[in-house]
DNA sequence: CAAGAATCAGCAACCAACCAGACAGGAGTT
DNA sequence: AACTCCTGTCTGGTTGGTTGCTGATTCTTG
């Protein structure tokens, strides 16, 4: 497999999330309702049953979406990046639905809000805001496919190096050597969002830093070289 | 894990995407550039590394978007079903981008598109128009997110199920006993679709057939029972 | 309509990957 | 200093991927 796979959604997406990102924020502050919020890493945005009220529009840090079974285990199904939007659920009928994830800060997060209803006034008002949005959610599509992708890899090694790429690509900062993924990640929670078990996230990450690919420092992964780990694909 | 699962997000998007698919349909219909397009099963509606240029609204049928690999390997990145909107990395820039998915009819197809100068400019003209498109979209959003749920599943078998449960609900038809999936599957088709192996498909389609829980005929499955099905979980 | 081609389903044997469960030592927190 | 959460490692045991082959369907084409 070869490094254009993960890298061409990230370029399309990149840039034009950030576009509509940063004008729809002051839009959104504008309307009736909405508010600017700041939440601390841990703490819940709204859980599975919460009526689907508001749209939300994460401005810094990143969001966890995911879903608890009964069992008590816990499956990551989407993590946010700045500018998604999220809440989406809310848009969809005019009608209460409720939430059937689990929104999460994954780090301390400021993000912003706004009823559906101011919305879709702000929509039928100017015709602008409805395009950003839909700019703002086509990003979502492309990056909620890629991860399905990422899914879809049979080993465990091809899909958490994949993912980690992912990751490059939505949290990365640059290093002095390499790109830094800039999320205090647990090897249980990239277990719950590629579908396995830490024990096994252990033993690949090991394996990935004994081969040079990358360093782990107080939860924060290293790449040393994305291209060169892309090649790592099985 | 219980029904309710896959079931919520269903009933919220179905109805919706419902209505915005009709709608939307006599709309873009009349935008310049439009077109109805008939697609026979098997054609490829957009290759990778062809402009993104135009929107589709599919109206009928169902249409695999893929990547393929060198290796040959092809892995599905989603199934759509009527009333959904695709193409939509055509809207993101105003600049040209390529396509990096494989889009190709799954089913005999009726699809409208238009190029997405064409839509921005309708959106602009018309607000309700935007609010539509939203809507579709997040329905995109949210079947793809039930997908991955389905993808996270670690034993295969429940993700089978899960997935045939996606399948009913987005191409279920009632049938004398239960509900059929309308779609002509083959095992390596559903295998490319959750990341299995063909002959894995074989044997546990064949342990649920032989429990009692389907029938396959000409390569369209019938869930009897989908909330004893969805029990079958892990 | 019939014959050949191509695709698909079913089966078996082998084996590697990875899950489950358990435990000890480390890092970070209060 | 006590505590919690996290990482690292080990030992079976099982799932599911791989390969190879056969017969059945379905599609194509004369």
């Amino acid at each position: 497999m070869s490094f254009p796979r993960t890298a061409s959604p990230s370029r399309t997406s990149g840039t034009a999330d950030a576009i509509a990102g940063g004008t729809l924020t002051t839009i959104i502050r504008g309307l009736s309702g909405s508010s600017l919020d700041l939440v601390e890493r841990g703490k819940t945005i709204f859980l599975p049953g919460d009526p689907a009220e508001r749209v939300y529009l994460l401005r810094c840090g990143a969001v966890r979406l995911s879903r608890v079974y009964e069992s008590g285990e816990e499956i990551t199904v989407a993590l946010l990046r700045e500018n998604s939007l999220f809440g989406v659920l809310s848009l969809l009928t005019g009608q209460h639905s409720d939430r059937f994830y689990h929104a999460v800060a994954f780090t301390r997060v400021e993000m912003i809000s706004a009823p559906a209803a101011s919305v879709r006034h702000a929509i039928a008002a100017d015709a602008r805001v409805g395009l950003m949005m839909l700019q703002g959610l086509s990003c979502r599509v492309l990056q909620t496919e890629t991860m399905i992708e990422t899914l879809t890899h049979r080993d465990m090694s091809s899909r958490l190096v994949s993912f980690l790429l992912v990751l490059c690509r939505d949290f990365g900062v640059p290093a002095e050597q390499g790109i830094t993924i800039d999320l205090r990640l647990s090897h249980q929670a990239i277990a719950e969002a590629i579908g396995s078990t830490r024990v096994t996230i252990t033993r690949l990450l090991g394996d990935l830093r004994s081969e040079g690919m990358l360093r782990i420092d107080r939860k924060k992964i290293t790449i040393f070289d994305p291209v060169a780990l892309s090649r790592r694909f099985s």
